[in-house]
DNA sequence: TAAATGTCGACTTTATAAGTAGGGAATTGA
DNA sequence: TCAATTCCCTACTTATAAAGTCGACATTTA
């Protein structure tokens, strides 16, 4: 399970995104709308901001805008944000890999293996699908044909 | 990342998978060749054995062996036992469904539609691979072809 | 210049991970 | 039979992280 504060940051960062362009959002106004605590969102705000995400304005008429484009902000980013590596195991993480402790060698290892292959599939998705393609609302049908008719 | 709870249950299952068949493991030669706290490492097998999946033999020639074959043994029940619901959102559980409190329509949900698309990803990969798969140590190769030439 | 906003650091509370400890119950080989 | 070996069970500890809460400060603008 994610966490709530990587919730918040998908629902703030998803308002933000879907606001008119250069309309600032507060803090308080995105807080209100998702029913989120105000002094924690305003930490995740932050974050978002020092991550390179989100652009601030401060004093009376401030509030957050996009610094960049919606369409170049996958999930992934997000989600490594306020999650760290997503990989199943230390040894499976590309962006900070460690060794397990306890692995006599990888190329061998059961367990990595098979999770490298769970991994790599939700990777793929995570790591391509952008804001911007959540916000464009197509439907996701669950039959397990989409990934071929898409790969085709 | 999964705990090494799982990590564990993973190496001790694998271990007594390989075993000759009818020969039982002891939790103290389990735990010597993969250097796993011996105690941890009992209550470990105990979740196992009360999951159905692992049988054990008591007294002086005692032991662990499997209960079920390992060909009936998917990683995502394993997993599932030492770290719940593998879902990142509650409200994408099957087995263990909750709605998120703070969801207004799930229908319309962004962020569920994002997610559930990374979950089949991984949940098709987990369900679906076995003890047995994991052991029959073909290589995993990464390429994101695999996906083509099996479906094919 | 006061009100509205973002910024920052410290604190609290609760839950979970990762073990540790100590004994009790069953089996079996001598 | 009895002692060694094994599994079985409960309680405890320690460290870390999640999910906030709180109070003060900094900046902007009407």
């Amino acid at each position: 399970m994610i966490s709530n504060k990587a919730k918040y940051a998908f629902r703030a960062l998803l308002t933000v995104a879907a606001a008119p362009e250069g309309e600032a959002l507060t803090s308080t106004e995105i807080a209100r709308r998702h029913a989120i605590p105000h002094k924690f969102l305003e930490q995740i705000l932050l974050d978002l901001k020092k991550a390179g995400i989100l652009e601030s304005r401060r004093g009376k008429s401030g509030g957050y805008i996009m610094l960049r484009p919606a369409d170049t902000i996958t999930f992934g980013e997000v989600l490594r944000i306020f999650e760290g590596p997503l990989a199943p195991l230390p040894c499976l993480s590309r962006q900070s890999y460690r060794r397990c402790e306890d692995c006599a060698s990888e190329a061998n290892c059961e367990i990595r293996r098979e999770f490298a292959r769970a991994y790599d599939a939700s990777r793929q998705v995570l790591d391509s699908r952008t804001i911007a393609d959540a916000l464009a609302n197509v439907p996701y049908d669950d039959t397990g044909e989409d990934q071929q008719r898409l790969a085709g």
